[in-house]
Formats: C-alpha cells, sequence, structure tokens
DNA sequence: CGTGTTTGACCTGCGC
DNA sequence: GCGCAGGTCAAACACG
C-alpha cells in the first residue's frame, strides 16, 4: 500500500456555488499579485498564514498515519498466529474469521454472512468487524471501551484459547442487534481481541464518550483480506462524507470571512 | 430497588 | 446419531 497518497481533502459541500474554489482563486490573486494597501493586506496575510499552519497540520497528519499504518502492518503480522484459534473443528464462523472472500470496506462484508447460510438463520449478520485493543496484560477484564454501552450476557472458556471469551449486547438502545465477543489475544495476552457482529441501529455516543485507547491505538482488521483502498483514502473520504464535519469546517471558515469583511466596512 | 454481572444449564450446529 | 464445543438464557447475586 503506497502512503504517496495526498490528503488533500476536498471539503467543497456546496457544489453549486463551490466557494472553496472561489477561495483558491483569491488566495492565488492575492499572494502573487500586488498589494493594495497595509491594512487590506492583514486579514490576507493571516489567511496565508492559517493556510500554511493548515498545511503543516496535513503534513502531520500525513506523517502519523505512515505510523499508523506501520503499527497495522506489524499486528497484521503478529496476529496471523490467532487465526489458528478461529479454525475450529466445530461451528463454522462467519467470514471475518476465515473466509478469504472476507472484505470490509464501507461497511460491505462478504456475501457468506448475508445469505445466512451459516451461522444462525434467523438472524442474518449485516456487519462484522474485529479490532485489537492493547491493555495492562495484568488487568483480568475483558472490557473494550469503545464508547458503546455493553451488556455482558455470558462467558465462556473456549478449547483454544485458556482466556475466557465474555459475550456482549449492545444496551444503548433496546432494540440494537449488535455483539461483541472479547477474548484476550492467545499469544500475547496484553492484547484484547473483540469481534463486533452486527449494526448499530441507533446514533453513535458522542466522541467525548470515546476513550484515547481506541481514538489513537486501535487498529480494526478484516483478517486474511488485503485492504485494497488506502487508509488515508478511507479516513479522508470518511471525514469529507461526515456532514457535521464539513458543516462545522464550512461555518468556521464562512465566519472568518464574514468577520474579515466586516472590519473592512 | 434497579441495573449489571456471574455462572451453570441448555440449545444448536458441525464433524465423525 | 452422538459427542463436542460455541453461543445463549435466566436465576442468583452484587452493588450503588
Amino acid at each position: 500500500m503506497s502512503m504517496d497518497t495526498n490528503l488533500d481533502i476536498d471539503l467543497n459541500i456546496n457544489p453549486e456555488q463551490n466557494p472553496s474554489k472561489t477561495m483558491n482563486v483569491e488566495f492565488e490573486k492575492e499572494s502573487v499579485g500586488e498589494s493594495k494597501s497595509s491594512t487590506k493586506d492583514e486579514p490576507v496575510h493571516f489567511l496565508i498564514q492559517q493556510l500554511n499552519r493548515m498545511k503543516f497540520e496535513n503534513k502531520k497528519l500525513i506523517e502519523l498515519l505512515n505510523i499508523l499504518q506501520g503499527n497495522y502492518n506489524d499486528l497484521m503480522q503478529k496476529y496471523s498466529g490467532d487465526e489458528v484459534l478461529l479454525k475450529s473443528r466445530k461451528r463454522k464462523v462467519h467470514c471475518t474469521e476465515n473466509c478469504d472472500n472476507f472484505v470490509e470496506k464501507n461497511g460491505i462484508t462478504c456475501s457468506c454472512c448475508h445469505e445466512g447460510s451459516i451461522g444462525t438463520p434467523k438472524e442474518s449478520v449485516s456487519n462484522v468487524s474485529k479490532v485489537y485493543v492493547r491493555v495492562d496484560s495484568s488487568d483480568m477484564s475483558l472490557v473494550v471501551k469503545d464508547g458503546y454501552q455493553w451488556r455482558k450476557y455470558g462467558q465462556k472458556v473456549t478449547r483454544d484459547n485458556p482466556s475466557p471469551r465474555a459475550y456482549y449486547k449492545c444496551s444503548l438502545a433496546p432494540a440494537c442487534p449488535v455483539k461483541k465477543k472479547v477474548q484476550k489475544s492467545v499469544n500475547d495476552p496484553s492484547v484484547l481481541v473483540a469481534i463486533y457482529e452486527g449494526k448499530h441501529n441507533h446514533k453513535i455516543p458522542s466522541e467525548d464518550e470515546i476513550p484515547i485507547e481506541l481514538s489513537k491505538g486501535v487498529t480494526e482488521i478484516s483478517s486474511s483480506s488485503s485492504i485494497s483502498i488506502s487508509m488515508v483514502d478511507q479516513m479522508a473520504s470518511t471525514l469529507t462524507r461526515n456532514p457535521s464535519f464539513t458543516a462545522a469546517l464550512a461555518a468556521a471558515i464562512t465566519g472568518r470571512i464574514l468577520d474579515h469583511e466586516i472590519e473592512e466596512n
């Protein structure tokens, strides 16, 4: 996976008016054009400063993504051994665990999960993902803080792993079908393996509730499949498709512009 | 008293 | 069909 992907995000949320484009034109004009007056230059300089700052942050983000990518590759190598535990001779497991067809991309999972051909035929699994979380190895609690509220409904010691597996249901919404299984990695007791099944039918809890460990240290892995699009593209795409993010950014930018116009008038 | 956890019993699917 | 093992249920229990 190449990391030379441009992280410049098209934040245009209104294609008809396309304010970002007009802003760029103005930037180019101002940056190469003649200075009009010192007072009028101030907002321009301010905006250029802002632009440089954003470029700097952009660069930092790319560096961060490179680090994350490295960690991701390390984890993929390190925990590929965990697949052994999933090849039980008993119940077939969902494609997350042993199906080569499994690709989780934008919420799309392999068809064998949707068909209900395996597993419980009563409910179809709409989405399955696997998450590794590094915790204190002395921590015996099988808790993955992911911002959602979970109710434990069972615990079982499995054959291939001395660590018990805990079963949770999402209790944030009464009818939410999402379940998760949490078990320590057989190779590394300091790593919890959480398998999420299903899709939340309620809104995601506020970001404040999402702990640091998930926001910075978790790698989500769709096992045994190569990820065909880069993480950078995914993240950029996620951000640009997030209405609240683009709206907040647009509000901030337009707010700045309006402030300067008012100052000039 | 309400809510969440624990844990043994039970159910279900798969391999032999 | 049987046995094994994963998954779920529900009564008992703990805690605030």
